[in-house]
DNA sequence: AAATAAAATGAATGTTCATTCATTTTATTT
DNA sequence: AAATAAAATGAATGAACATTCATTTTATTT
C-alpha cells in the first residue's frame, strides 16, 4: 500500500512530502488529458511534459515510467472519487436514496472531469495489463459499497430477496459506465446527470408491466 | 461499404475472391489471438505472422496496414454474430422470449470465443480513433435490434410505455458487457450462459419488490 | 556570498517495430 | 518444359519514442 506514496530520483526514494509539490499534480493533470486525447499507448511522454510545462526529464523525477503514471492517476483519482461516493450514499436514509445518490454522483464526476471518464472507460476494459490488478481493486470498492446498499434494501423490504447480488452489482455498474460511454461519444452534447433518475427507475421497477 | 472489402497488393486492388483463401482467414484468427494476449498497440506485426505461420511482409499482401487488420476482425465477425443474433430473435415469437434468445446468444458467443470477446470489449471503449465509426455503426445494430424488441413489447404490452427507449438500449447492452467483463477478468472460470435468464429477470422485474 | 544540495533540463542513446521491396518460390499458361 | 504471372518471403530501412544522464539552474545552508 505504501509503496503508492513513494517515487524515486535517480535511485533515490523521496518522501511524500513532494506529494504536495504542485509539479507532481500538474503532470497528472497533464497526463489524464494527453491519455483521453490519445490513448495511453499513443500519447507519447514528450507530450505530456509539453503540456504540463516541464521537461521530459522531469517527469521522471516524480514517476517511476510511463505506466507509474497511469496507476497514480487511477490512485489518486479513484481515491478522491470514493470519498464523495461514500459521502453521497451516507447522507442518504433508505437504500433507494442511497443508489440514487451514488448513480448521480457517479454521473457528475464524470461529466465534470470528461477527461478522466476516457481514461477510465478505455482502461478498465484492458485485459492482461499490470494495471488489472489495482483495477479490480477499485472495481471491488465500488462492487462493495453497492452491495451494501442492495443488502439493506433487502432487509428493510425496499429490494426484493430473490436477487443474485454479484450479478446486480455488475448489471447496475455495467448499465451505468455504458451510458456514460455513449455519452463520451456524443461528445458530451447532453446533461448526463439527468439519466440518473431514469436510470434508477430502470434498476428497481425493469421495464416489465 | 465496398471499400470494406477491398484489399491491395503493391498498390493495386484485388478482387473479395482473395477473401476466400485460407491464408487471409488464419491472419485474421491470429490477430484476434495475438490482440487479445496483448492489446493491439503492444501486438507486432511479426507476433500476428508468426502465430499465423506467415512471414511477415505476406500480412500486407492481405492488409493495407496493422490497424486495418482490426477493421477487417469487427467487420467479419460481427457481420456473422449478427447473423445469428437476427435467428434466434426472429425464431422467438413474443418479446421477452427474444430478448431472452438475444441474450442468451450474445454470452454464447463470447463465451465461445474468448480472445474475440477480449478484443471486442477492449476496442469498443476505445475514444477518438478510427475506429470509431465503425464501432457506431455496430453498435447501432445491437441497438436496432434492441429497440425493435421494445417497441413490440410495449405494443402487445409485455413491457410498460413509459420507457426512455435510448437509455434502456445501453442499460441492456452496458449490462451485458460488463457481465462479459467479469467473466473475462475471472479468466471464464464458470459458466457465462448462466447468467442470461437472471439477467433478464432484472431487466425486466428490476430489484424492488 | 561561498559552498552545497536539490531540482530541472533536454540532447543523446538504444531499442523496438511497422513497413518496404528485391529476391525466391509456387502456380498457371503457352 | 519454357515462359510468365502470382504469391510469399524476410532482411533491411527508417522513424518513433521511452529512458538516461551530464550539465545547468534554482534553493538552502554555512
Amino acid at each position: 500500500m505504501f509503496i503508492h506514496f513513494i517515487c524515486f530520483r535517480g535511485g533515490i526514494v523521496i518522501g511524500a512530502r513532494d506529494r504536495n509539490n504542485d509539479k507532481y499534480h500538474r503532470i497528472l493533470e497533464a497526463s489524464v488529458k494527453v491519455f483521453a486525447d490519445h490513448g495511453f499507448h499513443q500519447s507519447t511522454v514528450s507530450q505530456i511534459a509539453r503540456e504540463a510545462g516541464v521537461a521530459d526529464g522531469t517527469i521522471y523525477l516524480y514517476f517511476k515510467n510511463k505506466e507509474d503514471i497511469l496507476v497514480q492517476i487511477f490512485n489518486y483519482k479513484t481515491t478522491q472519487i470514493f470519498e464523495r461516493f461514500r459521502e453521497v450514499v451516507d447522507s442518504a436514509e433508505n437504500p433507494v436514496e442511497k443508489l440514487r445518490n451514488l448513480i448521480r454522483r457517479h454521473l457528475q464526476e464524470f461529466q465534470q472531469d470528461r477527461n478522466l471518464a476516457v481514461v477510465y472507460l478505455a482502461e478498465t476494459r484492458q485485459i492482461n495489463r499490470v494495471m488489472e490488478d489495482q483495477i479490480k481493486v477499485m472495481s471491488k470498492m465500488y462492487f462493495d459499497l453497492v452491495a451494501e446498499i442492495l443488502e439493506q434494501g433487502q432487509q428493510d423490504g425496499h429490494f426484493r430477496k430473490a436477487l443474485y447480488l454479484g450479478l446486480v452489482k455488475r448489471h447496475i455498474l455495467g448499465s451505468v459506465d455504458e451510458v456514460i460511454s455513449t455519452w463520451l461519444h456524443a461528445d458530451g452534447e447532453y446533461d448526463l446527470v439527468s439519466m440518473a433518475d431514469p436510470l434508477v427507475d430502470l434498476f428497481i421497477n425493469g421495464i416489465g408491466t
